[in-house]
DNA sequence: ATAATAGGCAACCAAGTGGTTGCATGTCAA
DNA sequence: TTGACATGCAACCACTTGGTTGCCTATTAT
């Protein structure tokens, strides 16, 4: 769980995530074209993707194929994200009661 | 939305966070209590978490009472993993599609 | 008034992170 | 078979991060 929010942590690996939303099964190669980093760099996130398993690759050949999966990612949300979710409204006027609370 | 990523990213926070949801409005000693840290440590954390807009604070004498804003998080959901939950079986399936059509 | 309590500020440190360059390896095509 | 292409590996670098210690300020209680 951890390995995941860390790995959504960074942009460059957030974006490579959409692109792999966009278009799945894309080469190393086809997954830094227009990117302002070395192919090096984006091999170094794609590890940590797939270290967090949102990233599956397969190799066909001399390229390696990167698939998403989106497992992590809704594991998250219905874990961590929707506990919070309950009471968004609450919280706000639960401010307000212990802080008169407090003044008593 | 990417200081929030940030934010999220340490398992610490996340657990202040925690703390948090389960009794709002504490002060910054209630939250050192029981954590393997010093008093500075926590502040920096919530620096952070004030900073993505997760935490509110108000000062109240000489205590500083922190407050939870599911705000964020709750922007993530909507925003950001609700766009990977749609189709998760189907990229298995788009998965062997893409395989087999490379194969020809 | 003064001591205790709650918190703030700044310097410092080790380890981690995101990136680079250089070179090696494996695979495909002519 | 040989050159081009796709990727892998390792060393290195600057910056960030999570944490510490030491000291200062403000508020409360006795």
């Amino acid at each position: 769980m951890d390995e995941v929010f860390k790995a959504l942590a960074d942009a460059s690996r957030r974006s490579l995530l959409d692109r792999l939303h966009a278009r799945n099964g894309q080469s190393l190669n086809e997954l830094c074209e227009d990117l302002a980093m070395t192919r090096q760099a984006v091999t170094k996130h794609l590890v940590i993707l797939e270290e967090a398993n949102l990233v599956t690759t397969i190799k066909h050949g001399r390229e390696k194929l990167h698939y998403l999966n989106p497992t992590p990612i809704h594991q998250i949300g219905e874990r961590w994200i929707r506990k919070f979710e309950r009471g968004k409204l609450a919280a706000l006027s639960e401010l307000k009661r212990q802080l008169e609370k407090r003044d008593e």
